[in-house]
DNA sequence: TCGCAATATGACAGATTGTCATGTATTATA
DNA sequence: TATAATACATGACAATCTGTCATATTGCGA
């Protein structure tokens, strides 16, 4: 967490910082995320920053915080749309995602740069608080009659199972945007294996 | 890939430097790995290093694929167990990893380690070659009757979640041990869930 | 024995990180 | 207002890394 200097810093120097923050961090991974380019490129003394910031990974945690708070609303749209339908969620935030939108809104197309470049980084933890994957505001807009189970522990699991087939299909279109429609195609049967199962229709365990 | 040169190397020395290799990285993250420590403790100097390998990337790569392999066979075995349900292989090599074998087989709390410092570092795409995710070993021990649809490509998606699911679960248990039931629960509901499905019994589309 | 090719080696340049002692501004207080 | 106390700014510094390269050494065929 940044330090209380950093919230009171006047609004020009920090918007400076931050900028910089998000120009480095959508340029290389978080693995080659300079504090030596940011605080150059911001014309921020070296001390200063550690006045503000423990380290990288307080600096990267602040910053998508800012990002998963966006991130939420963009489902919380989506799940709306779907009519609060879990299973139909990644397939809309794909396209959502690759179409129109993710070249023009300017929060989408950052935070798709991210995942590209950090392989998919887990969105599932991403999201996550500690104790619930599900965000509240999300968990609200969730028709709990299309489950299995109404439990809020049931539509973790299958929230973050979810997510997961979601970033999964982020990454892999583009790492190669040529195969879009396979991994759309992918994607499809992927949720369609969360939402009707694996099994053959009628199997009960133990029968064959 | 290392160099013609590395395969070239003396036993000993090749084994001193792989130690030192394994000795590293199951200590600290793959981000915090350093190149020096290992030479030291290898007494190999710093210019043979570069001889052998391109950079820390090439170097983990090498020696995760060895670990693949071990895997690979690992999971063989438990899926011949399950008698080719690829439903069951989470749970019962979560079992696997957490109970006795976890600590006794060197190989596999090698493995064990890296995934916990690593925070899940992706078992999905670890595994995974360039078309296929389910490795031919593995293909040939599932019994297609216990899935849904019977193609290969089918199988390699309840197997990639598979897999999310079972890394999630290690992860889980060794950042807070205490929880190790709980989890258990969950990884049971998961894969419950990818058997059966998320949907109420007898759901269609557009029904509700 | 000569000479070429493969290896070995460690000094070096370039970069990065986190700390800290020393200033400077701001605010509270007598 | 004068003074003390606190908050903040700053850049030099030590410690660490990494990748390269010129130079030495070894092995081996002619």
């Amino acid at each position: 967490m940044p330090t209380a200097t950093f919230f009171r810093l006047p609004e020009e120097k920090r918007k400076r910082l931050i900028d910089a923050c998000w120009s480095e961090l959508t340029r290389v991974r978080f693995t080659d995320v300079s504090i030596n380019r940011i605080i150059t490129q911001a014309h921020i003394p070296r001390g200063s920053f550690y006045q503000y910031f423990s380290d990288k990974e307080d600096l990267i945690r602040y910053l998508l915080e800012d990002l998963q708070e966006y991130f939420v609303s963009l489902l919380r749209g989506i799940l709306v749309e779907t009519r609060g339908d879990l299973f139909a969620m990644p397939l809309m935030a794909y396209d959502h995602f690759i179409g129109h939108q993710g070249r023009t809104d300017p929060m989408l197309s950052l935070f798709i740069k991210l995942l590209h470049l950090n392989q998919g980084m887990d969105l599932q933890s991403f999201m996550g608080g500690p104790k619930h994957f599900l965000p509240d505001p999300l968990w609200e807009t969730v028709d709990p009659a299309k489950l299995r189970q109404n439990s809020r522990a049931y539509a973790d699991q299958v929230f973050h199972l979810a997510c997961a087939v979601l970033a999964f299909a982020v990454v892999e279109t583009f790492q190669d945007p040529t195969q879009t429609a396979q991994v759309r195609e992918m994607t499809k049967m992927r949720t369609d294996l969360l939402r009707y199962g694996g099994a053959p229709e009628g199997y009960k365990e133990g029968t064959l």
